[in-house]
DNA sequence: GATTTCGAACATATCATACATGTTGCTAAA
DNA sequence: TTTAGCAACATGTATGATATGTTCGAAATC
């Protein structure tokens, strides 16, 4: 059946079959591939259950058009090129510094108290040693959720995880370094004040200083994996 | 058939059947459903192509863990509801912000050419009366292009098609109103005088500004729409 | 008593045939 | 020229038979 239902599936895919064209009958299918109806209409079942061809009683099995290429936004990153994280984070510093400052403006006790909530647990992270990637994300999405529009957390949800490159590249030269961890904590700080303080622009701000920072960071790497090559 | 694996499907999709767990036999299902085998089978053949379960000769069907809630951001949107497209409009005034910012300081001689063409084309389309949302949506584009970075054309295209919403609420009382033609053309000329200054504020600011201005429009219809029910 | 072997029961995979029902196109009647 | 009807063909479903793989317990063996 499987071997049935993948030529098929090809023969469409490859264009062989076009789009309105009828396919074989069940008859033609069962000679051609030397097997019985029961193959032929499993395998087509499976293609059917994919939307990829419909049958109607009587009359035939017909390809349909190719639903379209099944968009699947941000999926052509290669996560290994650090110049992909960089452009990754360029866009990201364009919605949480939005998030930021509405957060300014319209967050909750609630979500104020998960934010700080957050940064203290990164700081815990960082004196017992551990990578800081999770619970970094995990403020972020804070702040995004303090905006109360829920497009800010799909947002990061959706690139969020390929935001986080390779471990190794975080645990470089420069992580754990005291210097490394005070910047990093200076700068949520003044994010967090400024939330809370409810100061949109200074919130604006100290977001898009730290996001610049990062980026400043992984251009860093970059320039040092170029000259090592 | 397509009773039966609807059936089967809605079955595991719920939890009724538990990943790692069998399915009833062909034969249970026959009795359970009062159908004949070939349906039965056709409809596992359906679930096996979308990947619900695997089939092993002997032994039954099991179904497979799901790989995964299939992440397809902002498909959830309805666009029907204002408040939808407000919320799209805080999150795209973060990217386009962004975008502008870097534009001013990344332009190419090129890209500025566009981007004033652009800004022409909508004036054409206003003394025409023809509709402005085409040729105001390839003006962002081309602000987002001269960010030189490909993810900002990719984020508006993705969410781009859902921003325009309704052309009847375009064209509400204010549009084609003398006062608003001259306010979209003064707020888009400020924006790209900044980019063509390299001001990178200057241009942020425009942009946000311009988008606020949007967002502004489309809450006064929220509340128009919301008093007349 | 523990381990291995064997077999019955059961499961899916495939084949073959029959009948039901819907579609299409040609042909003959109006 | 139009229409009614029919034959050929298509998919949908039912049924029974055979092939092949799995499971598990009982019996044989050590």
């Amino acid at each position: 059946m499987l071997r049935v239902s993948k030529i098929l599936r090809q023969s469409i895919q490859s264009g062989e079959f076009k789009p309105g064209e009828r396919l074989p009958s069940e008859a033609k299918l069962t000679q051609e591939y030397g097997v019985s109806r029961t193959v032929v209409r499993e395998a087509i079942a499976a293609l059917r259950s994919d939307g990829l061809v419909e049958a109607r009683q009587g009359a035939g099995v017909f390809v349909l058009d190719a639903p379209q290429p099944e968009i699947m936004p941000f999926q052509n990153l290669n996560y290994e090129r650090i110049s992909s994280v960089i452009e990754l984070l360029e866009l990201r510093t364009g919605v949480e510094v939005e998030a930021a400052g509405l957060a300014a403006l319209r967050h909750s006790p609630q979500q104020e108290e998960k934010i700080i909530d957050c940064h203290q647990q990164i700081l815990a992270c960082l004196e017992r040693g551990e990578p800081t990637t999770a619970a970094d994300f995990a403020l972020h999405l804070a702040i995004a959720d303090a905006a109360n529009n829920p497009r800010f957390r799909e947002f990061l949800s959706m690139i969020g995880s390929g935001v986080i490159p390779r471990a190794a590249l975080q645990t470089g030269q420069d992580a754990s370094s005291g210097d490394y961890i005070a910047k990093l904590h200076e700068e949520h700080g003044a994010i967090i004040d400024a939330i809370s303080n409810g100061d949109e622009d200074g919130a604006r701000e100290a977001m898009r200083r730290h996001l610049k920072g990062s980026q400043a960071r992984y251009r860093a790497i970059l320039r040092r994996s170029q000259q090592n090559i």
